[in-house]
RNA sequence: GGGCCCAUGGCUCAGUUGGUUAGAGCGUUCGGUUCACAUCCGAAAGGUCACAGGUUCGAGUCCUGUUGGGCCCA
């Protein structure tokens, strides 16, 4: 038969399939239509640095599921997709590469032949990272991909840079840096690491001198493990309430090597009494602590390092030599010349950079900041107005509490690959002169110090004149807005140089919002891949439709270095926030709690995944995990690439190594083959067996799909003869009624979970609507229908309708398996509908999503159904517990009420398909027949005559176990209710509850007293 | 040092504003070839909800403290 379907699922297939079908229909893309409501998401912009992770995956899922949710439901859905160029990490990874293979560093082959280069590896991970979001089904405008150094982005860069620069926002400074001097670039704190070293811990003094600079005799003692930075000391600093030095403080000491004078000073922050002699040498530009206290007590600060780590002109004697050797020599003075006390061996805790694993100088900088003040303001108020919500609400005290700081941003690294700061500078000119440089250009000094400019020229160049940096000179400062090429020309020939430096990775990324959507092009919407720019009469109307966007999907981890800088800079060029909503979904641990990283070993790929268990079910898993918590467990083992048995991973195997020799590998404890792994310390031997990473939990996606892939296959290959038709309401069947209730219950629970960003109560309802309430029970009722000439049409007719909305429901969580599913169903049954069949659209994709009908939702009738289910569970439970053959008819007595008899009595041919059980008699006048087995619902006895079967000691314990429960439970409720501040103090529905339930408890009692009694 | 979060059957997790007998999937045990599905069906066992106090008629849920774990900031 045409219809049937495979047995099993191919989900590659249906991979392949879909993707193409969906790109080649432009269903994925998303235009500004005024006729339809808007929804944005833009996408967390993976780095071009590496490959997708579990982590993007997730983001990825979740992104996705909204999208294709709220493209059903009419709206008009971008989902904008784009990688980041991520400064630091990109540049870092070529760079060793390079010198791996080809011993080569970034100095000998220059700035352009690095950016080149660089350039060509983020070439391949793009293609790599848009084909991995392409295979998890992602549903991205793909003719809108950005890239943070794309023209369109830089553009929104470079004008941004210029507004801030032109409002006074953006300035340079001095700070106190992690500088790496290996890459001679300052590393953000998340890039360096703590590591223990052996090292030394020297005691030395200095001698105290008088106003004259004479000795006074008296010398202070104090430690320290970097001795070369005495080069660059400032003070020497006590407690203030230390009585050792009391007197001293305000006099002075003499540094020997370098025949300086510096004061003794008292801080109380700094120095602490308890530790050593009490006393501490102040560097302030060589440690955080000392830079600290230099600000507090004015103290000059004194750098003494080149970038590359060699002592500069400040260190006298010893400059030029690196800061070890410096070191060496410096402690050799000082015994030499009797200042050193004693040496000990030391564990030193050192900082050391993530990116070159050398150790981490301090280090005195140059740099460039934006002033904070006000735009943090203004970002914490759009969230603690709700023009902004976190979801979970939590996370906003996160946003709030760091804005609050209104630490200014430092924008500048000393990297070449990256947005170039758009500033050209030179000294200034003295005197009446300063603005000489620019004579040319027509700009004069006012009396404020403003530098005023000819009209052609303000709306494209900024200057400013900053205090001397390095030199004590005044600088000009011209900052020059996107496009003007010819004015930077002109202003390189005014002898002016653009800084060196490049700005901050999250600056661009900042802009993301609004830059991929054009901005500041208010001409034109934004050019898309292989299309010439278009200008329109409406202007940007991509840039105004879809901005602001609905909801950033993100971790948590980067609320306050991406969420808060990107609404912080949507309000400052866009005057409204970025997104709505910001959600912020879980991270996915390992099993044994450790954040899942490549560099731990124990990252897992997605691809791997998909492969194993496909798309569908790894999306559906995620979903399930994605709630308000803010972690996941996600155990993972090794599959055994002999027999497939799981090995679980552990901490000693995510730390093998090869040490020098041979790969590690792991023997499997069924068939004792060894094998490789994936690991980030090794590649496997080629053409060595390797096990590839599972984890148990996607089974649960996986199953669900099969399920649902075979409940389809049996609704098809029931359709043969379908013809569409109305069907009225008193030809619908109690399930029917039953399952289309349940079906409102579950689209209106579905849809209320995605709004509220529960991904996971949404994926449980619609798995146990599918499973336990549609394949358990409609398709097993439907059974004999449809083996019925007359009952088969209408049993059809229902049927599609159900499938059909089912799949539109599931569509989001699994667009492939749904999509393929969908289209047989049109095959089958093109028009559907109870009360009035239609055609269907042709991909469920550009389906609607399932109207709310909660017309359709009948409480009463799902407690009716649920008795039935209750009994039906019973004569299972009976049969099970008896060892009674499945196969062997059973025959059911039920003592009820009438109308209970009757709604029985409706649904019995039922009892057949479902227990193997003939209902043979229901009504109030039924007695336990001998030698039979019962159950008690209530309001309702059942009885199973076992006449031969039973054991009547079994019946009796079995009996008699049930009864002490239900007394257990009764005394419970007696007690609650004869508690007088229970019933005076719980709400009457409370008390009307137990109430009730204690009156059925003592039914089900009775009659298990009563089956006690007939047995005994 | 400041902040956020977590601790529920062997494993991974649900558990709405406190309110009937704390649920699910996997795993375990028992039983299943009735023509959708063994990636399945039926049944069962398994939890003093980390610990100690407190609030309350009532606490897995709220408060305080302790222990253990994850993360952010300094």
């Amino acid at each position: 038969m045409s219809s049937e379907l495979p047995k099993t699922y191919d989900s590659q297939a249906a991979q392949t399939r879909w993707v193409e079908y969906w790109l080649s229909q432009g269903f994925c893309n998303a235009e500004p239509d005024p006729a339809r409501r808007q929804h944005t998401i833009m996408i967390p912009l993976p780095n071009v640095t590496g490959a997708l992770h579990m982590g993007h995956c997730l983001n990825g899922t979740v992104q996705d599921l909204l999208t294709r949710w709220r493209r059903m439901q009419g709206y008009s859905a971008l989902w904008m997709p784009g990688t980041d160029h991520a400064g630091i990490a990109t540049q870092a990874v070529v760079e060793r590469r390079m010198l791996e293979e080809e011993g080569l560093t970034r100095h000998d082959i220059g700035r352009a032949a690095l950016v080149s280069r660089i350039w060509k590896w983020k070439d391949d991970y793009e293609a790599r990272i848009l084909n991995q979001l392409k295979q998890i089904g992602s549903s991205c405008d793909w003719r809108r991909v950005r890239f943070t150094l794309d023209e369109v982005c830089s553009k929104a860069v470079r004008r941004t840079f210029f507004r801030m620069f032109g409002d006074g926002l953006v300035y340079r400074g001095k700070r106190l840096v992690n500088w790496d001097t290996y890459l001679q670039t300052a590393v953000a704190d998340d890039e360096v690491f703590h590591e223990d070293v052996a090292g030394h811990f020297w005691t030395m003094n200095y001698p105290v001198v008088d106003q004259q600079g004479q000795p006074t005799g008296r010398r202070i003692s104090f430690s320290t493990t970097r001795p070369e930075t005495m080069l660059g000391d400032a003070a020497v600093c006590v407690h203030p309430a230390d009585e050792r030095y009391a007197d001293l403080v305000g006099s002075q000491v003499r540094i020997p090597v370098i025949d300086r004078c510096i004061p003794i000073i008292a801080d109380a922050l700094l120095a602490d009494r308890t530790l050593g002699t009490g006393v501490v040498k102040v560097t302030p530009a060589h440690d955080p602590n000392d830079y600290a206290c230099g600000l507090r007590h004015g103290l000059p600060m004194i750098n003494i390092l080149n970038p590359d780590g060699t002592i500069n002109a400040a260190g006298g004697e010893y400059a030029g030599l690196d800061r070890f050797e410096a070191r060496k020599r410096v402690v050799a003075r000082m015994e030499s010349l009797g200042h050193l006390e004693k040496v000990e061996d030391r564990i030193i805790p050192l900082m050391h950079s993530d990116r070159s694993k050398t150790a981490i100088e301090p280090f005195l900088s140059d740099q460039w900041f934006v002033k904070m003040d006000r735009l943090a303001q203004d970002a914490i108020d759009a969230v603690e107005d709700g023009r902004v919500r976190f979801f979970p609400q939590r996370y906003a005290r996160t946003y709030v509490d760091w804005l609050a700081e209104k630490r200014d941003w430092c924008i500048s690294r000393q990297l070449w690959w990256g947005h170039r700061i758009p500033v050209w500078s030179q000294p200034a000119g003295t005197g009446t002169d300063r603005l000489a440089a620019l004579r040319d250009f027509g700009a004069e000094l006012t009396v404020d110090g403003e530098v005023v400019l000819p009209s052609e020229l303000c709306d494209k160049l900024v200057v400013r004149l900053a205090p001397g940096l390095q030199s004590g000179r005044e600088l000009i400062l011209c900052c020059v807005d996107a496009g003007c090429e010819d004015l930077e020309r002109r202003l390189e020939a005014a002898g002016f140089v653009q800084d060196e430096d490049v700005l901050d990775t999250w600056f661009s990324s900042a802009l993301w919002p609004h830059a991929t959507l054009g901005w500041p092009d208010r001409q034109h919407d934004p050019p898309m891949i292989s299309q010439a720019e278009s200008v329109s009469a409406d202007g940007n109307r991509v840039l105004s439709y879809f901005y602001p966007g609905s909801v950033l999907v993100t971790s948590r981890d980067i609320i306050t270095l991406w969420v808060a800088r990107m609404v912080l800079t949507g309000l400052y060029n866009m005057g409204d926030v970025p997104f709505r909503h910001v959600y912020i979904h879980p991270k996915i641990l390992d099993g044994l709690g450790q954040t899942m990283s490549k560099s731990k070993g124990n990252g897992v790929d997605p691809l791997e995944l998909i492969e194993k268990y496909g798309t569908d079910a790894v999306r559906f898993t995620i979903a399930s995990l994605c709630g308000e918590t803010q972690d996941v467990r996600l155990p993972v083992g090794y599959e055994c690439p002999h027999c497939q048995t799981v090995t679980p991973q552990t901490k000693e195997h995510q730390e093998l190594k090869p040490l020098g020799g041979p790969n590690p590998s792991i023997q499997c404890s069924r068939c004792k083959k060894s094998f490789q792994f994936p690991s980030p310390w090794f590649t496997a031997d080629p053409g060595a067996p390797v096990a590839r990473i599972v984890s148990e939990r996607f089974d649960y996606g996986r199953n669900f799909c099969n399920k649902l892939w075979n409940a389809c296959r049996f609704a098809f290959m029931n359709l043969e003869g379908y013809e569409a038709a109305a069907v009225g309401e008193q030809q619908l069947q109690v399930e029917d009624r039953w399952i289309l209730s349940r079906l409102a219950t579950t689209v209106r629970d579905v849809t209320l979970m995605l709004e509220r960003y529960q991904f996971d109560q949404a994926t449980r309802a619609v798995r146990e609507f599918t499973w336990n309430e549609f394949c358990d029970w409609y398709l097993e009722m439907l059974k004999p229908r449809f083996r019925s000439a007359e009952q088969r049409a209408v049993a059809q007719r229902c049927l599609v309708v159900v499938v059909d909305s089912l799949l539109r429901l599931l569509h989001p969580f699994a667009p492939f398996i749904t999509e393929e599913l969908w289209h047989k169903l049109n095959e089958l049954a093109p028009l559907r509908g109870l009360s009035e069949p239609v055609s269907a659209g042709s991909s469920v994709m550009m389906a609607s999503w399932p109207q709310l009908q909660p017309e359709r939702i009948d409480e009463v009738l799902e407690r009716r159904f649920e008795r039935l289910q209750q009994t039906i569970a019973a004569v299972r439970n009976v049969r099970s517990v008896y060892g009674i053959s499945p196969t062997a008819q059973l025959k059911l007595f039920m003592k009820c009420d009438p109308a209970v008899a009757e709604q029985l009595q409706a649904v019995s041919a039922q009892f057949d398909f479902l227990a193997r059980t003939m209902l043979e008699a229901a009504g109030l006048d039924i007695s336990r027949p001998k030698g039979s087995a019962g159950f008690s619902l209530g309001d309702a006895e059942g009885y199973i005559p076992l006449e031969g079967l039973i054991d009547r000691d079994a019946e009796l314990t079995r009996q008699g176990r049930e009864a002490e429960k239900l007394r257990g439970f009764i005394r419970g409720h007696e007690s609650k209710l004869s508690n007088p501040g229970f019933l005076a103090k719980a709400p009457e529905k409370v008390v009307a509850e137990i109430r009730e339930t204690l009156e059925n408890l003592r039914l089900q009692l009775a009659a298990a007293e009563r089956i006690i009694a007939d047995l005994s």
